[in-house]
DNA sequence: CATACGACCTGAGTGC
DNA sequence: TGCACTCAGGTCGTAT
């Protein structure tokens, strides 16, 4: 699913709906979402009775920002969840969607888990493919959790001094290095494939092999792609929307993304699909050397 | 340590 | 209509 654009999208559209609410109870449909803590019960009893503070986003990550219960301590089981703050932290992975929906409207399809709120409103994660994730934790499990320990930065706070540093030292290929979280955070397989057509990249560089000036320039077009894809509020293929149903628009900027066989924006050349780093990558033999 | 690749799931689309 | 097959926005565990 979801690569950063989407989640931005989604969690500037949730937050209306959710800051200021209370949590008045949790259903878990399916125990499988549940990555930390596993039980339904010391996710209800950890949620319940607080209020939403804010939304945000890491990475992929969404993040809903949870205050103090109303009665902290004292209960058993689970200690480390009696701090005055937790987080909702969810991974959407593929086909992970988020929807603001009555408390007593059927759920939506593929609902995994459900956050009851005081204003007869629910809070739902769904989820297809089964491959997304939620977790209950404390700010500091949160930055304790290994994935989000090894988190490089966001794409605008990398430096162009790090980004040469990453990739000097790696012998993968470039479009791997993209995809990887812990170099930088938040490109999938759609922005990757942009960002090196932008750059005039082909995805099966060596990234040790680019000129400092192509890394450079790879930088300035993964942050131009994704400042764009943000404002055009995400790219849907398939499965993503808002959690008020809205495609995003981004999918009609695609200069390559999906468009093998069709001809270069730029030279008219035929663009081709191939494998790189697993992942299916759409590139113009003649624009990306 | 870095890298490569199958596994995890369910469905949509294609071709026979 | 049915079946077999491929592919899909991401990460993780295991093998090399």
């Amino acid at each position: 699913m979801p690569e950063l654009p989407e989640v931005e999208t989604i969690a500037r559209a949730l937050a209306p709906g959710l800051v200021g609410r209370v949590v008045v109870g949790i259903e878990a449909p399916d125990r499988k979402v549940l990555a930390a803590p596993k039980t339904r019960a010391a996710w209800a009893r950890a949620a319940a009775g607080r209020t939403v503070t804010a939304v945000s986003r890491r990475a992929k990550l969404l993040l809903v920002h949870l205050g103090p219960a109303p009665a902290p301590g004292s209960l058993p089981g689970a200690p480390d969840l009696d701090e005055d703050t937790l987080l909702f932290a969810f991974h959407l992975k593929m086909t992970g969607r988020f929807h603001i929906a009555p408390t007593d409207a059927p759920p939506p399809a593929y609902a995994r888990l459900l956050v009851r709120l005081d204003d007869g409103q629910s809070l739902v994660f769904s989820d297809m493919r089964r491959f997304g994730t939620a977790r209950l934790l404390t700010p500091q499990a949160l930055s304790d959790w290994p994935f989000y320990a090894t988190l490089g930065p966001e794409p605008w706070d990398m430096t162009p001094e790090a980004f040469e540093a990453a990739l000097s030292r790696r012998t993968t290929r470039i479009k791997a290095v993209l995809l990887d979280q812990t170099v930088m955070a938040g490109i999938g397989n759609i922005y990757a494939d942009e960002s090196l057509f932008a750059a005039g990249i082909r995805p099966d560089t060596p990234a040790k092999s680019l000129s400092a000036g192509q890394r450079q320039k790879l930088l300035a077009a993964v942050q131009a792609v994704i400042g764009r894809a943000i404002a055009a509020g995400g790219s849907t293929i398939r499965d993503y929307r808002t959690p008020d149903g809205v495609e995003g628009g981004f999918q009609h900027q695609f200069t390559v993304y999906g468009k093998a066989g069709e001809p270069c924006p730029g030279c008219r050349a035929v663009l081709v699909a191939a494998k790189v780093a697993g992942r299916t990558s759409t590139f113009c033999p003649h624009c990306q050397k």
